[in-house]
DNA sequence: CTAATAGTGTCTATTAGACAGTATGTT
DNA sequence: AACATACTGTCTAATAGACACTATTAG
């Protein structure tokens, strides 16, 4: 995605020009990258015979400092001028959230003129998928989508939560995305799960078992001691994560 | 897509911390929009039995100033301090192509530190479809996709062109968005041709029918004088182009 | 045995792909 | 008649949805 400027036939004019360009009349406008965290949890359950019922959770930062003071927010920051717009999240996330080396893609940039109350910024945001058994956070909490949904988080995060949400539903069904949210190993019954969450709206689990099933690999272990029919243990094929 | 950010419970504190507030410590970063104008124009061809052939274009601009001066690059331009992304692109569409209204989405954002050789610029680049019959162009020009793609383009153009081009592609089979470079009434072989374009690949004509003509109204008009079998000249179902 | 989930088999409707074959204007 | 394109019909294979049915554990 980097393609450095310079590697072109640039004349001793262009190098003239440049050596006396002083970037004087750039617009004050500052730009940050916000970060949208989707992580999927399990919320036990009293029965013993019942599942443990998962949730899509999202990871949000208390802000300590005005504008929204106390409010919720996205973690996010300002893209420094060495930084490029990876850069900036992953320091953003390490800082804020404790998250290293996570999978993300670049959902919107979001530049209305008055979203944030200080002076113009223009934000790039983010939207990142972890196993949340495999990482630690630090300084964020999760929420519950419907919680922060509710919420009333600072400046526009509330829309760029419904657009990551919009993002996830389009890209569930022909990508492989999913797989960064959910453990090495799971059922079929978790995984459709998870697909009903971001979808909202129930599978029927024959349908999905023959649609899913090209994409997964018995692990050959099984559930136990769930309170009814153990399941098999699938993991994601091709997967690259470290075992 | 617009939210204001001061339609909250915003305490004495914080309108205090604003009124103090001073954006000094913003980076030097400046954003800028470029615009990947496609559409589609018919190539006169010889014999007088075949088909005019269609081409992919794209619409770029001669630079005139340092840096990549005589190169030729995507329209674009600066963001103004009270101007959204959007209204930064329609613009520099305006301004640079003569284009007003023309559909637009953004494709993504460009931040690596070294796409401009004259200081930090992250830009946003739009892709933009427009029907070339029903619009004109001044200070611009149309080049085929295989001639912008094979010539070296201003920054990192080149390679915003092949993102449009990704995005197109991934875009075409599940919107509507070819008709927006397509004129109001055009027959199925022409829009298929169009298909074939973008996808780079050849398409079963009566697979093709099948599938498009749920999305079509038969405008009872025929072609003539092509020195074959005449056909049926479609529009878009639903359109909202004007008549 | 029962509750709860796991998993299979089958039927149907729809769709994509392939391809043969027919239709119709202009020169 | 010949050319070039327009259009239709049919077969097949693959797929999605619906639903009935069987399987297996802990308690």
């Amino acid at each position: 995605m980097d393609m450095i400027g310079t590697d072109r036939p640039a004349g001793e004019g262009e190098k003239e020009f440049l050596r006396h360009y002083h970037p004087k009349e750039y617009a004050p406008i500052s730009i940050t990258v916000d970060a949208i965290v989707f992580g999927v949890m399990k919320d036990a359950t009293d029965n013993y015979r019942k599942l443990d019922k998962q949730s899509l959770k999202i990871l949000l930062v208390k802000r300590e400092q005005y504008p929204y003071k106390d409010y919720y927010s996205l973690p996010g920051g300002f893209v420094g001028e060495q930084e490029t717009l990876e850069d900036t999240l992953q320091r953003v996330l390490i800082s804020k959230t404790g998250l290293a080396d996570i999978y993300s893609e670049q959902l919107y940039t979001f530049g209305s003129v008055e979203r944030d109350p200080r002076m113009r910024i223009v934000s790039c945001a983010y939207i990142s998928l972890v196993d949340i058994g495999k990482t630690k956070t630090a300084g964020a909490e999760w929420f519950s989508i419907e919680d922060a949904c509710r919420m009333t988080l600072a400046f526009d995060h509330n829309l760029m939560i419904d657009e990551a949400l919009k993002r996830l539903q389009g890209k569930i069904n022909y990508t492989d995305i999913v797989f960064h949210m959910m453990p090495l190993e799971f059922t079929i019954s978790e995984l459709q799960e998870v697909y009903e969450i971001i979808l909202g709206k129930k599978l029927l689990p024959a349908a999905f078992r023959k649609t899913i099933s090209g994409k997964l690999e018995d692990t050959g272990k099984m559930t136990s001691n769930a309170g009814h029919r153990p399941s098999r243990i699938f993991r994601h094929r091709s997967f690259l994560k470290m075992e």
